[in-house]
DNA sequence: CGATGGTTTGAGTGTTTTCAAAGAACGTGG
DNA sequence: CCACGTTCTTTGAAAACACTCAAACCATCG
């Protein structure tokens, strides 16, 4: 019903996974060198499309499935007890989610676009901890790297206006997309809003005002952004001085 | 306190840690507080103390050590080019800290009361993990709880009001004092203000409203709290209703 | 006991939110 | 391929919340 397509997928090697695989961490274990998980799931390993807004897990859900998105983005939230959402992370293509070390997941997953994912079944964290060789190191390794997006998006929230947020925020997506001058987002105004903990008009402001200053570019076609001058959104994105007021005024 | 003696140091560089085994000091841990990886490290591991706002270590100082508090209280903070600081987790008696996954700490460490912490040498993050045994799930364990941890923050820190930021704060730390009735606050006003995306003039205002509404008490004592009705705050903290507005308008 | 620094309180300001409505892109169906 | 309706986005005005500046307060320590 809700599945648009299933399909059986070949071995796919972990290590080439831009955003999990930081070389730095295992350079050693990475040329050739078969992934424990991967040879392991590799059978039971599917490809599932999901449709935009569409539901991946939710909250509170046994967490039996770990995935990666291949093409698309996920955004991984969680309510607040009257419904307000915060978005803890988007995933894009590479990225992992879903690992828990309880036995349901924390967070609930939704495709912000159509999107596809790699769906992992994996077994308790213990095991895959105990692993001493690749399929440990990797998780361990996407773990890490949760845990410092988590921790700069906690310094983003609490201490960055939502000029500072913006700037972050798409300076960080044109990273992670590789792209250098266009950027096509990949999620709605209010996705963004519930990620940076603003508003939707304030995030429709903000990017207005950063356009009338001539460091983005907002085209007709709305879910782009046009970067103009990519290193006063740097200094925005890093409160380096006061560079809230700007040009015009 | 303990029956062993502790070390009291002044100016500490890090990288000149003696690497001494004392076997009056390390071996024997609290029974209270088993630490796995110190069974492991024994032979590696120091008590040290750090006064009041003494630094245990700096952002960007190279990752040689990571400890455990065994008494008092360690801020961890990230600083923004002008100086704004978020204060991302206050690790209490028992808390791991300083595990990093690249060269370098991440934040910067600092005692926010007179604090001892167990001191450990640790190899790179690629050795702990090939641990299959108990340092690997320990550290892997401490890092998960982390994760949690700052994906909670950023909920707090994104979608809830100051009213909502320090009930949470209040009955968080209440819990893991594991105090009753009486939380004696191991941090300023300051401190709770930085970890809260407030200022201390917020945070005071809102404790005394908190007072009024007769869901807290705050006695002359300014570092303690009597937490006067429970089940409010928790409604508070979970953002449950609108709770915004009570009792006495 | 007085000095000190953290905390509380007050008044005014500013940024972000809320409420409301217009505007524009996108998808659907003809 | 165009027209239409729907949804998302933008813009405006007013209000709310937290912030800034400033001063008083009072625990704590010497």
């Amino acid at each position: 019903m809700q599945s648009v397509s299933v399909i059986q997928e070949t071995a796919l090697p972990w290590p080439s996974l831009p955003h999990v695989y930081d070389p730095r961490l295992a350079p050693r274990h990475r040329r050739d060198m078969p992934s424990p998980i991967a040879a392991r799931a590799a059978h039971k390993c599917i490809i599932r499309a999901f449709k935009k807004d569409q539901q991946i897990f939710g909250e509170g859900i046994v967490a039996e499935f770990s995935a990666q998105v291949v093409t698309g983005a996920v955004r991984m939230s969680k309510l607040l007890g009257d419904g307000r959402r915060q978005i803890d992370a988007f995933h894009l293509a590479g990225g992992f989610f879903g690992i828990e070390s309880g036995p349901e997941h924390r967070f609930s997953a939704e495709a912000t676009v159509n999107t596809t994912v790699r769906v992992y079944r994996f077994g308790d964290l213990d095991s895959i901890a105990a692993d001493g060789q690749f399929a440990g190191k990797a998780v361990f390794a996407a773990l890490v790297q949760s845990l410092e997006c988590a921790q700069d998006h906690a310094l983003l929230l609490g201490k960055k206006s939502a000029r500072e947020k913006v700037s972050t925020f798409v300076l960080d997506l044109a990273e992670r997309l590789a792209s250098d001058k266009t950027i096509d987002l990949p999620m709605s105004r209010m996705d963004i809003a519930d990620y940076l903990g603003l508003t939707i008009e304030t995030v429709s402001r903000t990017l207005t005002q950063l356009q009338r200053d001539g460091i983005i570019d907002l085209p007709c076609r709305r879910r782009a952004i046009v970067l103009r001058n990519k290193s006063a959104l740097r200094r925005l994105a890093n409160g380096d001085v006061d560079f809230t007021l700007s040009g015009t005024g």
